[in-house]
DNA sequence: TTGAAAGCGCTAACAG
DNA sequence: CTGTTAGCGCTTTCAA
């Protein structure tokens, strides 16, 4: 048994002819090592695990920059969906469960927790507010949303709504602080009033965006923190009888495919997703090989995108 | 340790008070089973594993669709990319490597072998050529290919080119096969220098698209068998000087983000790839409840998107 | 109701 | 060079 496991694993100290033979009878069956039962023993599986809290359209872009980031290296890769129920920690639990043992090193998307303890490598992707010791890959939040509003401004809007992300996220914190400073260096009132919380989920942005939208004084554009709240406010505008852009200009944040497939085709600040994925591919690699990256703290840059859902005020 | 184990997954059998000490305790220390052990022991897992070759875009469609249909049941979801070496059988390996101990049931999009035999339960989407017992998911591609082709037709155009994709999957000969009949019903001859092979391979796709388009007689339309096949094309195209659709319509296949995002956008041929996740998903839970569901071959149908890349011939 | 023992499939250390 | 032994972290008997 032991003579099989260093043969299928090229292990020195066995007899060519056994390893040939060992070899031969493994094609023969088709036998394939159990993955789990081999880490449980020796502690390195070369497999990577990307933790999220679900495939949505943000994660599965990373996933693909991961991959891609992986394909030229000998790691296997595991994306691991483990939200349910507990809406906060699921990484923890993730973590806990797959580490030690199943994965070599692991990058957390938009964890809902600012510091884990692990025995492997970890990297975090759009990373959580508050003092994190941990190596981050994120974009320019603040410019990003800095721009857009800015645009809007530039359009001629003076009432610009805006519909806030999930406010656990140093990423959310810095697109409010991004629009507040566009309005303020524009002589531009901070209204409460046309901020709502959106958490990044469908139901809180509709509920945001129909009290927002049915007012008297209703804006003339909303910037909203991600492409998917955008997408819903289109729905509810469209719901309310409204026209975008020629009632409602609407700009989102990310640029996801969904993004330039909606129609009209969403305005938004573009992050490149995928970029964000293969950097922390890299950075996790090198930090599995016990080097210290040159930088822990990316910071890739963002860009407006106009298409059809930016218009100036009717 | 056994009484810990038996509180922590509520089995019968332990005093309500110990249980009560071993939870605080847990909670305390914030202790998480580890996964990999567990399934050592247990067989079950709650864990539905995805095997892909990688992540792009068609699979990270099907990974949304498949994350949805699961939401709402107790299982979490891996997904798994394994291909690497071997381009082919990675989907036999990387099944024996989790199955039987990681994941209770599994899902292979787009498999390169026929069957594999698992002792969890198993469905395919995009399936294999050839005759599978296996429950399959995977869309009408006979029917999208011959509408898009007879699409071309009816806007003028006579040289009709075809990029084949990978000649293992039951999809993609359908694809081929429409797009003859479509020729053959018109009237049209089959050209065999017309017909290249892509394999769904940027290098392929662009070698086969470089030596159709540099032909006297090229085509003035190109249907791929998929997006990805197309998006390279376009590219090929613009290197060569010539514009789309202006001297060269494509129409792609699968209708990927990626598509609808590309300049000028894709037409192609929809394949409601969310759905094909989620049924595979709703299959296999069926599956792993020892039903026999009502249907183990679902085909379900496409649609023609024109877009921006197919116009009448100059 | 609790805890001791066996064992899931494998690999590392060591004896033969 | 080969085979025996121990044990990874857990769950499941089964005896106390």
């Amino acid at each position: 048994m032991a003579t099989v496991s260093k043969a299928v694993n090229g292990r020195y100290g066995v007899a060519p002819e056994t390893v040939d033979r060992v070899l031969s009878v493994v094609a023969e069956l088709g036998y394939e090592s159990s993955l789990i039962a081999s880490s449980m023993r020796s502690r390195r599986t070369g497999v990577i695990g990307v933790l999220v809290a679900d495939f949505e359209p943000f994660s599965a872009e990373i996933l693909k920059g991961v991959g891609q980031a992986l394909s030229a290296s000998r790691y296997d890769l595991l994306a691991y969906s483990g939200s349910h129920g507990t809406a906060e920690g699921w990484e923890r639990r993730s973590l806990s469960r797959l580490s030690g043992t199943l994965i070599d090193g692991a990058i957390m998307v938009t964890p809902t927790v600012v510091n884990v303890s692990t025995d492997v490598p970890l990297v975090a992707i759009d990373p959580h507010a508050g003092p994190a010791d941990l190596p981050t890959v994120e974009c320019d939040s603040f410019g990003g949303a800095h721009q857009a509003t800015r645009h809007l401004i530039e359009l001629g809007h003076s009432r610009i709504g805006f519909i806030a992300g999930r406010t656990d996220l140093r990423s959310s914190i810095a697109r409010d602080a991004g629009y507040r400073r566009a309005l303020v260096n524009a002589g531009l009132p901070v209204d409460p009033a046309l901020v709502g919380s959106g958490s990044y989920r469908q139901d809180a942005v509709r509920v945001a965006a129909l009290e927002m939208l049915s007012r008297l004084d209703r804006p003339t554009a909303i910037f909203a923190a991600n492409d998917i709240s955008a997408l819903e406010i289109m729905k509810v505008a469209a719901e309310l009888g409204l026209d975008v852009p020629q009632d409602l200009s609407i700009i989102g944040f990310d640029d996801v495919p969904e993004a330039s497939a909606a129609t009209p085709a969403l305005s938004t600040v573009r992050q490149p997703m995928q970029t964000l994925g293969a950097e922390a591919a890299r950075m996790l690699l090198s930090l599995m090989q016990g080097e210290t990256p040159a930088a822990t703290h990316l910071k890739l840059p963002t860009r407006l995108v106009t298409r059809g859902t930016t218009a100036p005020p009717a």
